[in-house]
DNA sequence: CTTTAACCTGAACCAAAGTTGAGGTCAATA
DNA sequence: TATTGACCTCAACTTTGGTTCAGGTTAAAG
């Protein structure tokens, strides 16, 4: 064991927003943005400067995975407002906030799968007909039968779908 | 057969910006957008009033199709540009341009497939380590290895990762 | 002690994909 | 004919996720 060498970054138990930003590999004004969105939290020095607990950089880190799953920001920060504020979070809580985010990449996938293959039958006939694929309806459904307002793709077909 | 009845829009052979938005379930203020960005066209009545060809319901179908799969407009706009000017484009035209779409979606199913399988593993250690489940990187590649700028969730870790 | 790098705030700006509103015209209906 | 609904343009505004810049302060290094 040796003794913590504070010139390094990971031997202070507070980060500066800009071993923050080296750590994370997000930018100092993506960090302050955060902030604003209280995403993340800081302490100011007498200097007015921010000091970040290590923890953040896992919140940080949370963040971009959230975002590269396609969880808006907003959702984010409302997933993280769900862990504790008396305690450091634990691996536990983590998993719990996680878990939302594979159903969602389930869902996701799901749903692009679908689409690809109705894709696939439309490239098929090459007629991106509604009648045939169902392409344009999210969640697949026809929001109504027969021709008139929002109906897709009926283009140069009469009324009986002839 | 019966004689066409101009009162009702899909026996007329142009369409009002009214009647594409119903039939199209677009917005008219999003098709004036779309013309804006040369997506679709019209001619103009001796009134200024825009008049659309029958074919353009079927770009339109095209164009909402293409969002949903997650292309960009300007892309779209780019695939649409690959049409032919000087004749109305056929099925073979259409399933040209939507391969590429498919080939997309594909390759963002993988993605995201990854993505998903490397967040059940950091579910399952609850870690959200970088050094285990590389969630973090773009592309699954490590940056850089070692410490130091850009190395993302080694939060509480020395830089042996110990 | 000075200089330079890092930090601070606030405002402005960017892209995408539109929407909303103001002010005015056009066309079908009662 | 008058009125209503659909249409026109242009400008400004919205949201998301930031970046960039100006002007000023702090802190660490020489």
């Amino acid at each position: 064991m040796e003794a913590p060498n504070p010139a390094v970054p990971w031997d202070r138990d507070e980060l500066t927003v800009g071993d923050l930003a080296a750590r994370s590999g997000v930018a100092v004004s993506a960090l302050h943005f955060y902030e604003r969105k209280g995403l993340i939290t800081s302490r100011r020095t007498s200097g007015n400067q921010r000091r970040y607990r290590r923890e953040t950089l896992r919140r940080v880190a949370f963040i971009r995975v959230s975002q590269r799953v396609g969880i808006p920001l907003a959702d984010i920060g409302a997933a993280l407002d769900t862990l504790p504020g008396d305690r450091t979070p634990t691996a536990k809580d983590w998993r719990r906030i996680s878990q939302a985010w594979h159903d969602d990449l389930d869902a996701r996938i799901e749903q692009l799968s679908r689409l690809r293959d109705h894709l696939t039958d439309c490239i098929g006939c090459g007629c991106l007909s509604l009648r045939r694929c169902a392409l344009t309806n999210p969640h697949d459904a026809l929001a109504e039968a027969g021709p008139g307002p929002r109906t897709l793709l009926v283009d140069g077909l009469g009324p009986d779908g002839a």
